[in-house]
DNA sequence: CTGAGTGCAAACGCTTTGCAAGTCA
DNA sequence: TGACTTGCAAAGCGTTTGCACTCAG
């Protein structure tokens, strides 16, 4: 009758964990001090699977410590970032999101009616995307793309 | 002695008082009044060449209209923007800026250094989307593509 | 110990909005 | 005329920052 076998929870437990160290031992290497705050926040962060914002991640890691406050959050966040560690989207019309930078790159598509996130990668884009700054005269420094999308609908 | 043939000059002309006339015939549909400042500002923005933002459009709008506020400037770009006839970009930590919905769709470069943009556009890359977001079940609403570039330097 | 980090509140930059006065149709 | 539009100032929003206090190392 059980549903959830502990071994996969330990399992995905093992990896938060493994995921905080990263963001950890990055701020350490950069030299800052790893406080109360920020370890909550650097858990919430490894343990998130979807793109919270500054918003979601600080009332989440309120749970733990709960006198973080929002500055706190984004000063933090500011700091993973230029660490390069985790990723900082501007998705239309929203507040910014943030994303672990655990696997390769990939791009995003972003559902229009429920604002859920999926991420997704072409090599093919890719290629062709440097083809044409080449063509211009440019070097590719960095690119955002992003597909606004809706649910298809089995014939209405 | 004439470095500027007066044909070129006044083709130039022609082209941006129709452009205009789009832009004010798409607000007249909307049932909105053309009032002095507006019409500033669809001149404005029929005749720029690049990707002004609403403060830069004020500026430009202002010399004409020195009355024009830039309130006006942002409830106009608003209303011309939800009537499709102008785009708005929100580039990567820019003000948003605006582009008359002249062409066909195309994406942009931004220069990073100079803050200048090229438009291009890749049916193939195009096609390829497409194909991702419906092979994950979904249609594309939009989409935005942008490349952060800067000029290749032949052999440092 | 002591300098980096914190919470708070205030400031920020861009954009929108409430309102009384002005103006276009 | 009378509804729509304006300019102004104030508010809104997400984010950053100055400050005195606190705490990690």
């Amino acid at each position: 009758m059980r549903h959830t076998p502990r071994w996969r929870k330990f399992g995905r437990m093992i990896s938060i964990e493994t995921r905080t160290q990263e963001l950890t031992g990055a701020l350490r290497r950069a030299g800052v001090r790893i406080t109360r705050q920020r370890a909550a926040l650097l858990a919430v962060v490894a343990a998130a699977k979807d793109h919270p914002d500054a918003v979601e991640l600080h009332r989440r890691a309120h749970e733990k410590v709960p006198g973080i406050s929002l500055s706190t959050v984004y000063r933090t966040l500011t700091e993973l970032e230029s660490q390069g560690v985790i990723h900082r989207h501007q998705f239309e019309g929203e507040a910014a999101r943030f994303e672990h930078a655990k696997t390769a790159h990939h791009d995003h598509m972003i559902d229009v009616d429920t604002g859920a996130v999926v991420e997704f990668h072409s090599e093919r884009i890719e290629k062709l995307q440097a083809e044409i700054a080449a063509a211009l005269g440019y070097d590719i420094v960095h690119h955002r793309l992003e597909l606004y999308v809706r649910r298809k609908r089995a014939a209405d």
